[in-house]
DNA sequence: AAAGCGTGGGT
DNA sequence: TACCCAAGCTT
């Protein structure tokens, strides 16, 4: 674009930005911090999934200090449902890093942001523009859909590389006065108008701007490449109960998927394939019996690229039982203050419809 | 470079 | 129903 086309595309973007943007709790604050927290939750999840657990997570974790200094499983039950865990973990971690390195402020400058653990090329930017109002293009899927569409770029998205393409081009477009609202524009236009299978030309204020919207291809827009089919996984989650009707609990390692969160004891249906070496295993790892097998109920979660096929199975074991690291014995009450994601959250759920008793 | 990493909502 | 998708980062 020529220099008297960028201005008028800024102005026909802000203008609409100003009368229809989003007001959203984060962009109410000038506090780095809040505004980190906000970007941290935002990645690959949706606006209004994270609007309550923003506002509930800046009340009980108000400055620098008070996120450093709790223990992570707090950490954790704060973001409990939200998904992707390691993003807390990070979030945390980063923040650590920050007290310790930079006496508790956000560095201003993106290589700075940059080594803070959890933040990418995308958060350092949207921090730098949005906190600091520095003229950064924060690239995101929004800005790539929008852009591919305004530009006929069929870079296929999904490829690392392929940011860096956007981020030039962003460069030579952003507006030096309000780099934020820049960046916000084009994320609440690819949010609300411009969106992947819906592309609403009609309340676009820059549809004039745009060439798949001349030849009509909105919808060929982003190119991206598919992802692979996800894995299934079979699995028994025990409930095992002690004489006092408290449950066996234990928590995740501190990597991999759902790291350092709770769950009830899972048993691979996969390596054991047949009964016996299953109830061999269980005898040997829980001292208990769950043959004849109580199924309670069966259901299926899906995580982005697997698939959990879970059996519930009720057993008894004796309390004394040697626990292994990271498990305990809980009642309900206790467990709560535990972590768990929604497919252990979900055999919660069913023990309190079902078994109001826990018996 | 590509895969691993969650969940809920929309079509 | 069965996809697809969302303000990405780490390894």
């Amino acid at each position: 674009m020529k220099e008297q086309q960028i201005q008028q595309f800024n102005h026909d973007l802000l203008d609409w930005f100003h009368r229809k943007g989003r007001r959203l709790p984060w962009r109410k604050t000038d506090n780095p911090y809040y505004i980190w927290i906000s970007e941290v939750m935002l990645q690959q999840t949706q606006v209004n999934t994270v609007i309550p657990y923003y506002n509930q997570f800046i009340k009980k974790f108000p400055t620098p200090e008070a996120l450093a200094d709790a223990p992570e499983q707090e950490v954790l039950k704060s973001w409990e449902g939200l998904g992707y865990y390691s993003r807390a973990r990070n979030l945390q971690k980063g923040v650590r890093e920050m007290v310790a390195t930079y006496n508790s402020e956000l560095p201003k400058n993106k290589s700075d942001l940059l080594s803070l653990t959890g933040i990418g090329p995308y958060t350092a930017s949207a921090l730098m523009s949005m906190a600091y109002h520095e003229p950064e293009p924060a690239i995101d899927g929004n800005l790539m859909r929008v852009l591919s569409r305004i530009f006929l770029i069929d870079d296929d998205i999904a490829k690392q590389k392929t940011r860096k393409k956007f981020e030039k081009l962003a460069s030579d477009l952003i507006v030096q006065t309000e780099p934020a609202s820049f960046n916000q524009a084009l994320m609440d236009l690819g949010a609300m108008v411009c969106r992947p299978k819906i592309a609403d030309c009609s309340q676009c204020p820059i549809s004039s701007h745009c060439r798949a919207y001349e030849e009509g291809v909105q919808l060929e827009y982003p190119v991206k490449s598919g992802k692979a089919k996800p894995r299934m996984l079979h699995y028994a989650v025990l409930l095992l109960l002690d004489e006092q009707g408290r449950f066996l609990v234990e928590q995740r390692p501190d990597s991999g998927l759902l790291a350092g969160m709770w769950q009830f004891p899972m048993l691979s249906l996969d390596e054991y394939e047949d009964e016996q070496q299953q109830q061999a295993y269980s005898r040997e790892r829980f001292q208990c019996s769950v043959e004849p097998p109580e199924a309670a109920f069966s259901y299926t979660h899906h995580f982005s690229h697997l698939i959990w096929k879970l059996t519930l199975r009720i057993g008894r074991t004796p309390s004394q039982m040697k626990l292994r690291k990271r498990q305990c014995w809980a009642t309900m009450n206790e467990l709560k203050r535990f972590p768990f994601p929604v497919s252990h959250q979900k055999v919660i759920r069913w023990i309190e419809k079902n078994r109001p008793l826990h018996t």
